[in-house]
DNA sequence: GCATATTGGTTTCAAAACGCAACCGATTGG
DNA sequence: CCAATCGGTTGCGTTTTGAAACCAATATGC
């Protein structure tokens, strides 16, 4: 688990911690509710040995708490933080992507429900204040107040802030 | 990059191909606005041979499309298509944690703005198809209609599906 | 209460991936 | 026409991975 790029970007400073695979499937299956070091052995199909680095780094973090739940000592349950459970944006918005892109048909594996109703959740979907439906063409990415040096260099060479895309979907609202 | 997930799992299928520090490094420059190799490599830092293989295989993966530029040929362009381009919501949700748990008292280094109004966007959140904010408590995650043998048998090992957390914060709403 | 299984790891080792530097042909700029 | 840039490829030493063996402490079956 090295930690190798700068963190004046929000993006690259989240990757440091979770960008890893591995970890995100740990993520996924706490919250789902497993806890056990060997349940997420089981679930995930990871070494052990790199499953307990992970699990490690994540208590670290402060991501995940690691709790002595033995009745004499020694038997563990790893639970996600506040800061664990803050991913979950992050989590279904991939989770609503894969459903999206890796199936045929609308064929649903995994189903995400709110529990009251029973009805799947809202896809996720990027919006103004106003709760206006946006894309990436409708956004001005710049350099904030706290902004580095590197950072203002790097957005003030392209002074329209205007992300290219292959092809204009602004057709998708 | 070795796709080694089952991908009965729409995270875990997801991660096969977006499961990889450096490619979100190379979507977010996508985003950004960045389409040729020497941009990329130096904005992100990589070494040419991993970035001539990530370009690769998100070009494979059809999240990215390489257009022939030059005016004789051989100056490429890479830019998102729309498979890459719906990307976005996960992209963000990462830049909103990251600048939610990564800086203090809400230093922002970068600044994500909607164009038309110069307001920062709406935070990402999960929601009921009503609108109702929701967090992963709400949430009842089981196998869906097309799921597979052992995903029936992995939900139906937790037969409340409820999530356990370190921490009861539902009062963060 | 004794044997056996499970939990939660650590150690070892070969194979794969990484990252740096050198090189290279085609193209573009001056 | 000469130099610099673009978009890579190749080689090579270092790091990380992943599978397997091993292990002490606890829990379970009988």
């Amino acid at each position: 688990m090295k930690k190798s790029h700068k963190n004046y970007c929000p993006v690259a400073g989240m990757l440091n911690i979770v960008g890893d695979r591995w970890i995100w499937l740990i993520l996924r299956e706490a919250f789902y509710g497993t806890t056990r070091f060997s349940e997420f052995e089981r679930n995930i199909g990871l070494a052990k040995n790199l499953l307990a680095d992970r699990l490690a780094f994540l208590v670290d973090e402060g991501i995940l708490e690691k709790r002595d739940v033995g009745d004499r000592g020694t038997r563990y349950a790893y639970q996600l933080t506040p800061k664990g459970t803050s991913l979950e944006t992050t989590l279904i918005a991939m989770h609503q992507w894969g459903l999206e892109h890796l199936y045929e048909d609308g064929l649903v594996p995994i189903e995400i429900l709110e529990r009251e109703t029973g009805k799947p959740i809202k896809t996720m979907r990027l919006e103004s204040q106003s709760g206006r439906a946006l894309n990436m063409s409708d956004l001005s990415i710049q350099a904030g107040p706290s902004a580095s040096k590197a950072t203002r260099a790097r957005f003030s060479e392209v002074p329209t802030n205007e992300p290219q895309f292959a092809n204009s979907n602004s057709d998708k609202d």
